[in-house]
DNA sequence: CGATCCTTTGAGAGGTCTCAATTCGCGTGG
DNA sequence: CCACGCGAATTGAGACCTCTCAAAGGATCG
């Protein structure tokens, strides 16, 4: 019942692209739902590893993980974080492409894949959630693409703070006030930078007086223009 | 009928992850497939703009095009290059969130959205299709997020050529022998590295005795294992 | 209150970028 | 058939941003 009540919350947040015949009717979805169990983990726990058979679809209800890759030689990209609402295993074949972890204390909800086919068959308007999520997700991972690819370290790592603050606004929180529960060296691997490198950005920042750290990795965002324009290259006069 | 072969085949080609129950026979797709049409462009020609409305899904008959986001001053991120048999357009909510431009001369299939939609309703087959090609191409983004934000330039390319490899040889062509349609500046947009770090590092790989370069943008690779080798990091005794 | 992990800060090295010039490839037209 | 012209590719030199290595400072928890 509350994941299904959640997911529907999740779709709001997201801003659902509304495509490929969106049902207006909400879907009668309680035949999967009922088979759904909760897990919960600490912090640094591992939800599963990649290449893992993922046997399971997880939603976070509470608490924030963190999805990564790793090479061979042990280098890490983190792919995204994840916040209550949102869904965790859509997008695997028999395996899970990348591990997931709890950053924070979390609360997960399961739903073993298995039976979420048998759902699928049945109730087709299911499918397309799942596909108008991994759409979503699709884009959000484009838009990381842009950011790795083509952006500087100030203008990643302003970026990721304004994520958080339209995340917030979207919930309806204070988008002046985000919370960091993952370390420098998490956010590193998620911009493609070190974390000594995401530390003296920080710095940069707060010397400019457009952030300021609070205290158990709250932060406030005292600027949020001047970051607007920071997160699109404009650069000039932002000396150390 | 010929797109409708071609998806199946494109299916095929990418391994399909076979989640969310896959249906065993062959779905019934006529109706959406009636309506489609087909259109040619040339090399450099737009497909569409990034926030064009999107009303229409496509499907790569013959040629190659690449997709790309912009920087408000103007940088690019090349997200992907399309070749025969994917589909384009699928990742997107109202308007598209991406441009698309003819690399090469390009034979295109076009699928209105508004009927697929209605295809979608009455085939939830087709939609879990839909969800499978989306799920791998989110899986494709992971892995260029891990590509951008970790490896180096040459680890990069030697990445990318062995990509294209790979593709060859799924597709059953010789996968030593890979053909580069778009310019040093795409594969740079697309590996996040400068126009001239590409031709370094080509060159590089060159001199090394890995690869060779023909005629007509096509390049022997004659050292698949050392290629492998150096996209996994293993770059000792590399010296230029 | 010590232990541990995380963050911050510094100095120096290095990989990639920027700017610039030359060479190459290919289509065009004489 | 060859010369021309233009865009693309290559190559070079130097600058710069980020990384690496190192150490100190701070926060949290038992």
């Amino acid at each position: 019942m509350i994941a299904l009540s959640s997911i529907e919350i999740s779709n709001q947040r997201v801003a659902p692209p509304r495509q490929f015949g969106e049902a207006n009717a909400r879907v009668q979805l309680d035949t999967p739902y009922c088979i759904s169990s909760t897990q919960r983990l600490q912090a640094k726990d591992t939800v599963f590893f990649e290449g893992d058979p993922a046997s399971h679809l997880y939603e976070v209800i509470e608490g924030v993980l963190k999805l990564y890759k790793l090479t061979p030689d042990g280098r890490r990209q983190v792919t995204g974080f994840l916040y209550p609402g949102q869904l965790l295993g859509l997008n695997v074949g028999e395996s899970f492409a990348y591990s997931a972890e709890a950053v924070t204390k979390t609360t997960l909800c399961r739903y073993p894949r298995k039976k979420l086919e048998e759902a699928l068959d049945s109730h087709p308007a299911l499918a397309r959630r799942f596909l108008r999520a991994t759409v979503h997700e699709l884009a959000v991972a484009q838009d990381q693409m842009l950011l790795l690819g083509q952006k500087s370290a100030i203008e990643k790592t302003a970026t990721f703070l304004l994520r958080l603050s339209d995340q917030n606004r979207e919930r309806g929180e204070n988008p002046e006030e985000i919370y960091l529960p993952m370390t420098r060296t998490d956010i590193g691997d998620y911009l493609g930078l070190t974390t000594e490198t995401v530390s003296r950005t920080v710095t940069r920042l707060k010397i400019a007086g457009i952030i300021r750290l609070c205290q158990h990795g709250r932060m406030n965002l005292t600027d949020i223009d001047r970051l607007m324009e920071l997160a699109e290259g404009d650069d000039c006069h932002f000396a150390v």
